[in-house]
DNA sequence: CTGAAAGCGCTAACAG
DNA sequence: CTGTTAGCGCTTTCAG
């Protein structure tokens, strides 16, 4: 039951060189003959040796650990980006120290202080808003941070997002297309950059065609507030096409029309969606929508992270990656439509 | 952008007390003077002071971290336990450090010495397979591990699991209650414990009722494999109901029945499934399923592995938490049932 | 109650 | 290339 640690000490006694060569042997870039290492690998496989990493962390500053915040796990497109995250991670030898961040404003806050005792060489904040404080406090700290899928005014902020402001765009295109004209929006959290910049585009796009949004109602990202944003949207007026802001919320617009309002789609009303997370391509749903590439994104935000971590280049930077729209049944595809 | 950590020495110096009165001030059990307590504390918030986790894992040993070792994301259960756990961890001090166990064989002991590299107080392995080898590792260690929705026949080790024999059962004396004779498992991984138990709880129930498994496909817990499997399945024959050992697997198997199939749910064919994830209660799937209380098994999993680091108590404990089945609309309901 | 002193296990100069 | 010597920031005896 007790504590079995072999130390790099017990090492160099078993191998018979100095404790200095053991950590030699251990650390990538130093020198060591190869006998030494010979050696001493021997005698650590021998004792079933392995670095300490906390006690590595301690003297050399870097504990190889990247602290990530995250939240909304229930949005299937978080899980998707987290475990991709992580594996990349790992592959390059770091470690992910995870922090829920509970919905409270503030809690934040308390998160970010907690991460940073833990002497995290990186955050990545997923889908979580940063206050400026907040920023500088990390910057202080020599912390580099990244956010995921969210991003902010502050110029000094490294961000990876998708397109929004473009794949907004390519839905209103794409329904105005279809001849829609009655078009409603059914929006997350308006708190959240992801929202602003998908409506923006979508608006945008429809005011260049003359078109106006027909009804808007707000689900908060949510599935229930998003099952009630579509009764109270469909409460009067039926609109002829829907875009809403991610699919986690479509999913439940879409149960809602259908075992609800008793409505067809597409033959009743369009709907289209954000994310294509898994959910969107089961067949119950089948739900057209603007594919946020995560394979590319969480390979940005990595790279993105580490090079300011390794190369300690302060430069912020801040990407928006196209997505395409990934046409499927449950908005009409407007004739000789092509990508 | 230069590493800025306040350091214990420092506040003390700005206090006018020794570097061991700060250390106490913020240690739990330690003692101090209110007056030292009170100067030291506004040292500490003047200079933005937190203590170094890291440094105090050194020393003390404990580095208040849990190693969470997991799969499977895709499946909602898994970040659904992963919020809760993590969560619930860190309302008690500690931190989660995870670890995507790849699929490779072999891949897991890469990934528990790893763990142990970070001198972890836990592990948690979620619906992993442990060899003995490697509990025998980390029992070595001094680091105590709990399996999550997965059990072991070594027992040393503890395990939380649902009540997966009974469960099974549950799933039967339901299918033959409703009359059904000729009745189908679309089985998930068999090396995995879950598998085998609501499997056998299953077949034992089958069996006292004097009725033989009519057949069975294997869907490894993948929905592509799961989709094949009802393929296989209703190649030749329709059963009159399956049992689908996992919901993440239902879900394709709903969808291939309806969309593929042309078949009628539950009208030619009732669907149970197990786990009770999100996407059970959405309209669009509406599956009837046994309810794993991942609250609980949360909570469990916690406690014991609490238990274990603080009170060094070797006990191990082996949990089967009984879970309800879900009456929903992918399965006749026998006449007169009652839960 | 409090300060001084001794490390936790390891890396990083520093002389050889 | 290698051993010796300092610490990293903190907790924990040990005397006062």
């Amino acid at each position: 039951m007790s504590k079995n640690r072999v130390t790099s000490q017990e090492v160099a006694e078993r191998a018979g060189v100095s404790q200095s060569a053991v950590s030699r042997t251990f650390t990538p870039g130093a020198s060591a003959s190869k006998k030494t290492i010979e050696k001493v690998r021997k005698a650590a496989a021998d004792l079933g040796y392995r670095p300490n990493v906390l006690a590595r962390a301690m003297v050399s500053g870097k504990s190889r650990i990247i602290g990530l915040v995250v939240a909304y796990l229930e949005n299937q497109f978080y899980p998707e980006a987290l475990e991709k995250m992580s594996n990349e991670l790992q592959k390059r030898g770091y470690h992910v120290l995870i922090f829920m961040a509970k919905q409270t404003a503030g809690s934040i806050d308390t998160v970010v202080e907690e991460i940073l005792d833990y002497q995290v060489d990186g955050i990545i904040a997923a889908s979580v808003a940063m206050s400026s404080d907040l920023s500088e406090r990390c910057r202080v700290a020599g912390v580099p941070m990244v956010l995921f899928n969210r991003s902010q005014d502050d110029p000094n902020m490294s961000a990876v997002t998708s397109d929004n402001y473009a794949g907004g765009r390519k839905v209103a295109e794409f329904l105005l297309a279809a001849g829609h004209r009655k078009i409603g929006h059914i929006a997350g959290w308006p708190g959240a950059s992801t929202q602003r910049d998908r409506e923006a585009g979508f608006i945008s796009a429809l005011d260049e065609a003359g078109v106006e949004l027909h009804c808007r109602t707000e689900g908060d990202f949510t599935m229930e507030k998003a099952a009630d944003a579509t009764r109270k949207m469909f409460a009067h007026d039926v609109p002829e096409a829907v875009f809403v802001a991610n699919d986690h919320m479509a999913v439940a617009v879409l149960d809602t029309l259908r075992f609800e309002l008793g409505l067809r789609v597409p033959d009743d009303v369009s709907v289209v969606g954000y994310d294509d997370v898994p959910a969107a391509r089961w067949p119950a749903y089948d739900l057209t929508t603007v594919r946020q590439p995560a394979n590319r994104m969480v390979a940005n935000t990595v790279e993105i992270l580490l090079d300011q971590i390794e190369n300690n280049t302060g430069e912020t930077r801040r990407i928006a990656i196209d997505g395409p729209l990934i046409l499927r049944g449950s908005a009409k595809i407007p004739e000789g439509w092509t990508t």
